[in-house]
DNA sequence: ATTTATATGTTACACATTTATCAGTTATTG
DNA sequence: CAATAACTGATAAATGTGTAACATATAAAT
């Protein structure tokens, strides 16, 4: 099957997107709704379904709970995502909290870090030393990361998380890494992402003035 | 011309491997040391540059200093773009204390809140009310502003800053903006970031399972 | 029960993007 | 100074992605 990371985004944006209209009041939806919601077009959507082969009725639109079912299993949110956050500075103590991701079925266990001062087992979510992180990823089979470490050592942590058996990375510094085989890295570069704007805003600007 | 996103993103990464490769102690450059650091193709590389022109020596690769001039001047990094971040929770604040926005020409001058416990006017990046947001803008022509701020939040705060006069919005909430003609948004959902990640490892595990 | 309006699901198309190919040029070597 | 190796730059091919169009099915209306 073709799933591209596009897709899947998509995916989990239509999800989003469902669960805000049915506590709307939604019972059924339109293709052209979701599309709404989502800035896409209709055909999207419904191609993106049919890939899926998640059915609605025919000039009866979707039954919205049925949707969000099906989004949810294809998205694996039926169990419970155990994942790890190593580096605990500004934006890995702020993942950590970070309240959405608790409410869709992903749960921060626990954080890393090699600097003392920032352990705190007593926490809600227990902040470990970096020399615990390998035993604790064997020991309770985590298969996801986040990676929240300055760019020194992030490759270094990288190989730690891999050779422990993470399956999947979130990487926020601004090394782009790249996985072996059986290990997915997405990469969220946040200076990357605010120096395109920059281009943008600037690109635009130069336009007004012509 | 034809600039997309990903074209801009990959210029950036571009940037940022040569100033690695600069500190590593590379004069010159070819297009695949470039292609292996930033992980695309060689031709990827090459295209890319001549897009914009940039030349390179016919068997002599590229003079990693001009390169680095030229991509820098192509990004707009010659001159400090100023940017506000509006939320100041867990996210907000890390993104006002991320260095690498401050490594690159990209300077954060303000934060703005409603919530009255975490204002600070007298920190090095001050933190003031929502209510003096638009004429901070206005005063100090800002341009581009970073969106941390809860869901429920985001849409008046968006008018708001556009109001005032933002043509640049990184926007981290779940709610996918946006802009008029002359704004341009860039969404960051972390959550649907995770939520991808999940999928894909999942379906790896399913595929080795078969 | 028949008709009609309308939304899905699929297919084909158009466009965007990436990758491969190769001619042309230029450092390097003998 | 000629030959060669190797890199760029441009073009063509291949791939990927999104959009539009339409046949089909069906709820609703008469």
């Amino acid at each position: 099957m073709n799933t591209s990371k596009r897709l899947i985004i998509r995916l989990s944006r239509y999800k989003n997107s469902l669960s805000r209209l049915k506590s709307l009041g939604f019972i059924k939806v339109f293709s052209d709704n979701i599309a709404d919601a989502v800035g896409v077009t209709p055909s999207q959507v419904r191609k993106d379904f049919s890939i899926f082969g998640i059915p609605g009725n025919k000039r009866g639109g979707y039954l919205i709970d049925d949707l969000i079912r099906e989004l949810k299993r294809i998205l694996c949110k039926n169990n419970i995502n155990n994942v790890v956050v190593v580096g605990c500075g500004n934006l890995g103590n702020a993942l950590m909290k970070y309240e959405r991701f608790i409410m869709e079925g992903i749960k921060i266990v626990a954080g890393f870090d090699n600097n003392d001062k920032k352990l705190n087992e007593k926490l809600s979510i227990p902040i470990y030393h970096l020399d615990k992180l390998q035993e604790y990823i064997k020991k309770n089979k985590i298969e996801i990361a986040i990676i929240a470490v300055p760019d020194s050592a992030a490759l270094s942590v990288t190989d730690l998380l891999v050779s422990a058996g993470i399956k999947g990375l979130l990487n926020f510094s601004s090394l782009r890494l790249r996985g072996g085989e059986d290990t997915i890295i997405h990469n969220i570069n946040l200076q990357t992402e605010l120096e395109s704007l920059v281009y943008f805003v600037n690109a635009a600007k130069k336009n007004r003035r012509q």
